[in-house]
DNA sequence: CAAATAGCTTGTATAATGCAAGCGATTTCC
DNA sequence: GGAAATCGCTTGCATTATACAAGCTATTTG
């Protein structure tokens, strides 16, 4: 007699997450995205750790396939896109707030007021605020995109 | 008139974090540690991932560097030695906890009990246990090893 | 309509990782 | 107590990932 449910991973949870950010530069991006609403190539490739363009475009296809971000055209421009985190790339977001809390108390590291108040005051305030923002946005660029569908 | 302290990383912790774990094997070697119970070379080595020979030694070695673990002589024997996160290895606990739930909710993988009470529970019962029984670990092989350098 | 720009892709060099073998210091076995 | 096995690495080499520069296409600007 087996357990009913096969489609357990067994593998340990860290060793899952970094198939995922286990690199220099998936998290970037993430956060970019995340905290400092980035939302374009050319913004992420402007970040100040200096990824290079075949990095990012891997990261953001693979970011892309896993469902973490979703690619919307610009509403603003027919040669860019518009990347949003999904909602299951805001589930990252306790972990990145631990980063960032264990960056700043052990190396005084700089984080955005933002951020810094959310680290300080816990609670999650911050990521109800992310959730709300991102909705808000992927409606736009849903409606955008349907009218300019139909010109 | 500049701020009087320089010391201050200007850098984000996000990717301040990366130098230390954006790979694919230091936070394995953390999970052991911490979470696992493991304290020997071989021990790390035979975790499912299957790290390399040498990956291990450079992980372990820089860990040392940046002082997040410490090496013992093993009491047991004069070929092994034994390795214990120092407290402020320890201070990866709210981070590594942050990616197994991440793990846990996204993809059912699987932790301790002793981990899965933690991620539960929330509250730091877990830190403090880590912490008493990490201090009991180098006690013991501090004395042990000042006894051992005397005869 | 020419020049510039954004978002990539494509080489190619360098660095990180994976794999296997080897090596010195113990420890075990007979 | 000597030979063989074991442990904790190191070293050499093949493969993969990353860095850097250039180029290419579609768009946009002047």
């Amino acid at each position: 007699m087996q357990t009913t449910d096969t489609t357990i991973d067994l593998r340990c949870p860290t060793s899952l997450a970094l198939d995922l950010f286990g690199d220099r530069w998936t998290l970037l991006v993430v956060r970019d995205l995340m905290f400092l609403g980035k939302r374009r190539y050319g913004e992420f490739l402007a970040s100040p750790e200096g990824i290079s363009t075949n990095i990012l475009a891997d990261r953001l296809k693979k970011l892309l396939q896993q469902g973490l971000i979703e690619k919307f055209p610009d509403p603003d421009s027919a040669r860019t896109a518009v990347y949003l985190l999904t909602e299951s790339g805001l589930g990252l977001y306790s972990i990145m707030l631990e980063i960032m809390r264990w960056g700043i108390s052990d190396h005084r590291a700089r984080v955005t007021p933002e951020v810094d108040k959310a680290i300080k005051e816990g609670g999650d305030t911050l990521l109800l605020t992310l959730l709300e923002r991102n909705q808000a946005e992927r409606a736009a660029l849903q409606s955008q995109s349907l009218a300019g569908a139909s010109n």
